[in-house]
DNA sequence: CTGATCTCAGACAGTTCGTCTTACTCCCTT
DNA sequence: AAGGGAGTAAGACGAACTGTCTGAGATCAG
């Protein structure tokens, strides 16, 4: 079975599919017709299908849903129903899955032995591992601590 | 093209692959024998070829080297090129090449905000992050210092 | 020699992926 | 009212990928 339709479970875009998310997550929502001037400014008719198909099964792995246009017209609107840092969550939690039996330890490991960090990272690493250290009882998840 | 057979690049094992490289992970190195019988306990020649086609293919993908056996034998013994963590780097920079231009940054964020740490992972980055706040004016990378 | 075991090469069906064609339904315009 | 341009829906298509299996040689033990 390809995917379960009734359950709100994403499914991971392929490349195609991608692309179209990330301009929606540019535009924000849009029609058919935007996302097919964008990605072929003389496009075809064959080219506007190709996008839609590819909206079709991506609105079939939840990633997209659409709605009825703002403004009446019979054209429906898409937006994406995922953001970037929920992919990312999923990829590395299939990752987990696959490589470390759903544990996301290895891959901080890795990212630790790779030094894969920026300041803005070392920052950010260096503030949870205060509030993490400071208090085990204080859980406010986002307590700001001090900013700059 | 299915992958550069020249270019010691790796891919990606698809998920028999992966059974198989993490059985020559237990194994340490293995026959192709000896890895039937594991999976297939009774296998018939059938099972026995699959074994080996997905050898073959997890070999062009440098993902297992083979050698001639080491008692003189016939039977090649296969092993894996790659151990688990540099798996776990290929699929993390894979995500990020995916969906962010190439950064980790956001990776780290998300595992971050999703307190995605264990304790040991806050202890490894506790002392990363004293290593790295010590030296603010060394940033040479891989400074040893201290390991413990 | 015979038979078992290995290797290599390739066939095979099912699925996925990106693309394209066709058919149909609206609404606007003249 | 007729025509046409826009939209939607359904599905065909080839290429590639995956997992499995068959067949034809080699090579060695008894």
């Amino acid at each position: 079975m390809p995917h379960d339709p009734t359950a709100s479970s994403v499914a991971e875009p392929t490349d195609a599919e991608l692309d179209l998310l990330k301009l929606l997550w540019q535009f924000g929502a849009a029609t058919i017709r935007d996302l097919t001037d964008r990605r072929h400014p003389n496009g075809t008719t064959a080219q506007y299908a190709t996008v839609q198909k590819l909206l079709e099964r991506l609105r079939g792995k939840n990633l997209v849903r659409r709605g009825p246009a703002p403004d009446g017209g019979r054209a429906h609107v898409y937006a994406a129903a995922v953001d970037r840092d929920a992919l990312i969550g999923h990829r590395l939690r299939a990752t987990a899955e696959a490589l470390c039996e759903g544990s996301m330890t290895p891959l901080v490991s890795h990212l630790v032995d790779a030094r894969a960090f920026t300041d803005d990272d070392v920052d950010a690493l260096r503030a949870l591992v205060d509030r993490l250290s400071a208090t085990s009882a204080d859980d406010d998840p986002h307590a700001p601590g001090d900013a700059s």
